[in-house]
DNA sequence: GCAATTCTGTGAGCACTGCTCTTGTTTTTC
DNA sequence: GAAAAACAAGAGCAGTGCTCACAGAATTGC
């Protein structure tokens, strides 16, 4: 038994420094053993144990579980959004938009998915039961890429006078485009599309959100293995299947 | 302090009245347990309980947690099949078929799914953490709703040889039909199809596949919450562009 | 510059969990 | 009826989230 004790002495630092190298540590760490265990294996001392500390020393940080898991929960919107905002940059770069745009979002997200299913179950699966995310931390991250999605599929920024030809795509077989919202439903979807910055009529909105809804459903199945184990390896090919009916739908070119 | 001790004296049985009456206990304490405090929250000692026995005993009839919520899984799946069929069944007598079963088969899903919302993310949200459901006990009653939903899309069962007029929707603008999928993808598609007894095209499956993933997050989406709060109370409306739009791209009526 | 205060981290402890193992009882089998 | 098998009880282990009184370090006020 050396005379360093078992617990090496902390180095001398600020209550500020501390601060942030616990959150960052915290965060860390639990991003690690939530991608390994999951939500429900996320362990408040298994972290404690990672930064060699305390578990109690965690409740400096984190008023309780839920609020850890509201931490990682704004941490992989964030880190998603980002990385799809980096592949809309890079596809348009090389003149990319419309469905070029499309296919860089939608393969972001799966990308993003596969390398972290656990991130993608807690920002896109099944709420963690007893737990709702509270909704003031978390729909602002987590409304970035759904507003980027609405954008391409609309037509592009309000800013441009583009206005969408939606003419083309209204009413003919084989349309995106239902039957018109009813009147409570499209206040609904013009206060959303608002929100998020999109300039569309609401039936158009209506069929944007059928479709993200879509995409998020289609890249849940992949990952969560709904669709048998066989299919598994054609990830790839039912996206991309998915973007061309998707734009072809949305007359995306 | 009366005779009768507080643990009441359990009535003689057989064991095989046991085990069916513990089973039945289980699943049914179970259930409930699972619907108020979602799988996570899901007790065995809880369960022992609410039948007023010894945690231990559960286990003589369940091997682990996970065993338990196999079983309960199990018994979601049956019952939303059943539920759909019911449903189905009930269509077919009023001449049901083509965009009216896809209407009642929807309705049924999202129905089953809003009365008992952890039921719903048990089966179709993000998998149980550090927990495989064992595929050779839940596929079975798993794939009975996707058969149905396959069957109706595709256009009839495979029995009758009125083939779907794949010509109709082939790559004009606004179907359903990408490209041809590649070969391997084409050969899974065609297995999965013919387990689950539905004959068509690659393309055609591949694009039901789409359709059903579509329809299952259509459905979580409403469920989880992600699309915010203001959007819940048109579920329904959603709900019926979704069978409006699908049965168009498949060319139901 | 030094005392008072505030903040960080500790370790014990409570109530809970899944699960195992030994013990006793009851039903089935021969 | 005796032997065997199954069932249930209860104690106990290792783990969990979380609280609380306490010790030490950093910050603040004078």
């Amino acid at each position: 038994m050396s005379a360093t004790s078992a617990k090496s002495a902390r180095p001398r630092r600020s209550h500020a420094q501390a601060r942030a190298e616990m959150r960052e540590g915290i965060l860390r760490v639990g991003g690690e053993l939530l991608e390994k265990d999951g939500p429900a294996g996320l362990s408040v001392r298994e972290i404690a144990r990672g930064l060699d500390v305390a578990s109690s020393a965690i409740y400096r940080h984190v008023s309780s579980r839920d609020d850890l898991l509201t931490l990682l929960l704004e941490d992989a919107f964030t880190d998603l959004a980002d990385r799809v905002d980096a592949a809309l940059a890079d596809a348009s770069t090389q003149g990319g938009a419309g469905k070029a745009a499309l296919a860089a979002l939608a393969g972001a997200m799966r990308g993003w998915a596969i390398e972290q299913p656990q991130r993608w179950a807690l920002v896109y699966g099944s709420p963690v039961p007893g737990y709702a995310a509270p909704a003031e931390r978390t729909t602002g991250p987590g409304t970035r890429v759904m507003a980027r999605f609405m954008e391409i599929l609309v037509g592009g920024e309000s800013a441009s006078g583009s206005s969408v030809q939606e003419g083309a795509p209204s009413g003919g077989p084989g349309s995106v485009l239902a039957s018109a919202p009813g009147e409570g439903y499209s206040a609904v979807l013009a206060a959303g599309a608002g929100e998020l910055g999109v300039d569309a009529s609401p039936a158009l909105v209506a069929a944007s959100v059928l479709a993200w809804t879509g995409l998020v459903g289609l890249i849940s199945a992949q990952l969560f293995g709904q669709l048998g184990a066989d299919i598994a390896p054609h990830g790839d090919e039912m996206l991309a299947q998915w973007v061309d009916v998707t734009a072809r739908a949305f007359a995306l070119r």
